[in-house]
DNA sequence: TTATTAATGTGATGCGAATCACAAATTTTA
DNA sequence: TAAAATTTGTGATTCGCATCACATTAATAA
């Protein structure tokens, strides 16, 4: 059945594998749906699958006991996740929501390390895909660390603009911007900061707003101004 | 000569490997000395290589313009560091110093690709490792967005705690305890929070403070009170 | 040992941003 | 299309902690 494990190519970590491997894989996993707002994995959870996104948005988070949040992530189509608790074996260490009605792809762990073991290029392009995210932590670490929040809120803008930005002449547009709170517990700062910063950028002239849409003017200089 | 490669034994990444392949390795690499203080890599810099330490501590670090700097981790003996750009070939993101006088043993960029290929157990050694800094990573960014000073302090001495602590029926002790400076480059606050707050837990009686030495008196109540 | 430099302790002050409070706008649903 | 529920905008207030300033102690060099 053509196209039906299509969805497998753009998955980066398998894109490197031949049809027939593809088609193996495809058999092996089963698909799932998950409702808006549902919980596809929790924290401290164990049992442990590969998750690929065919079609959504997946969160994935921390709460701390008093159940405030931190958004370590959004992901989306053929982005994946779970391979952590795979690959040290450890208990699930945060949290997978739906953001949207999605599509998911699950592949059991066994299943998983076996590809891992038979296919040495699929762990050399985890490994890409894990130093990656490693880098991307590294860098929201330091603007935690250093940024005032103005900085915050822009290098969350900016992680935003490099996921699911769309180019045009220089101009970055990011078609649906998450909510204020969500953008709040990504950039660790609070709702109200995030609604003063954006419309303080608006005033400068480094972006536009226009309902959930926004635009960044001047990518580069944007870039420059906060990296 | 037996022995000489001995320290390759105690590199997670290579310690799935029989005795002649270690040897192997030692040959392709180069042992390389630094003294305190000294630049072993730096930020932006390219040309890439695995960097093991034999002896030693060395701190990756990342600075901003204006030169305040972020600890990311401070690395100890058969640590090993440089993966990331040798991973995805893209310019380092980080700079290692040495904080006392360090033996690092080096192997090219090539030379290690090689040995992933060669090897799948290195590969899937390194997807290991790389999933327990991503996972540390995730712990330090929840730390950074949700918790105060206080509680970023504690996160900071557990991960050293976990790190380099000797512990003794409950009590954990950390020899030699970083400077107040780094500690608050580790911990995102400053140098005089850090004093605050170490006093205070030892007033609390969470812990005990003589010169470069500190004991966590109860260990599990610690992480529990701060995890 | 003493002199010099580095690291730490601790009060006082000020500022950035969280929090509170509520109005306005937007989206959802009935 | 109106009503209800979210989401956003924006002032006023509070508070945590960075910063400043300097004394004290510890480490290193002379």
């Amino acid at each position: 059945m053509q196209g039906s494990s299509d969805f497998l190519l753009y998955v980066p970590i398998f894109s490197e594998l031949d049809e027939e491997t593809i088609e193996k894989i495809a058999k092996i996993g089963t698909k799932r749906c998950y409702k808006k707002d549902n919980i596809i994995l929790m924290e401290e959870e164990d049992g442990s699958a590969l998750f690929v996104i065919i079609d959504g948005k997946v969160k994935i988070s921390r709460t701390s006991n008093d159940g405030r949040e931190v958004i370590l992530s959004i992901l989306g189509e053929s982005d994946f996740f779970g391979e952590m608790a795979i690959l040290d074996g450890l208990t699930r260490s945060a949290n997978a929501i739906a953001l949207e009605d999605s599509t998911v792809f699950i592949i059991q762990r066994d299943q998983f390390l076996d590809l891992l073991y038979k296919h040495p290029e699929v762990s050399i392009a985890l490994l890409q895909e894990l130093t990656k995210r490693l880098r991307a932590a590294d860098m929201k670490i330091k603007a935690l660390t250093l940024k005032d929040a103005e900085g915050k809120v822009a290098t969350v803008i900016l992680q935003i603009a490099d996921d699911v930005g769309m180019i045009r002449q220089g101009v970055v547009e990011i078609e649906k911007l998450p909510l204020q709170q969500d953008l709040a517990n990504m950039a660790g700062t609070s709702r109200e900061t995030i609604s003063r910063t954006l419309h303080s950028f608006a005033k400068k002239g480094l972006i536009e707003l226009e309902s959930s849409r926004l635009r960044i003017l001047n990518y580069e200089k944007f870039k420059e101004t906060y990296h």
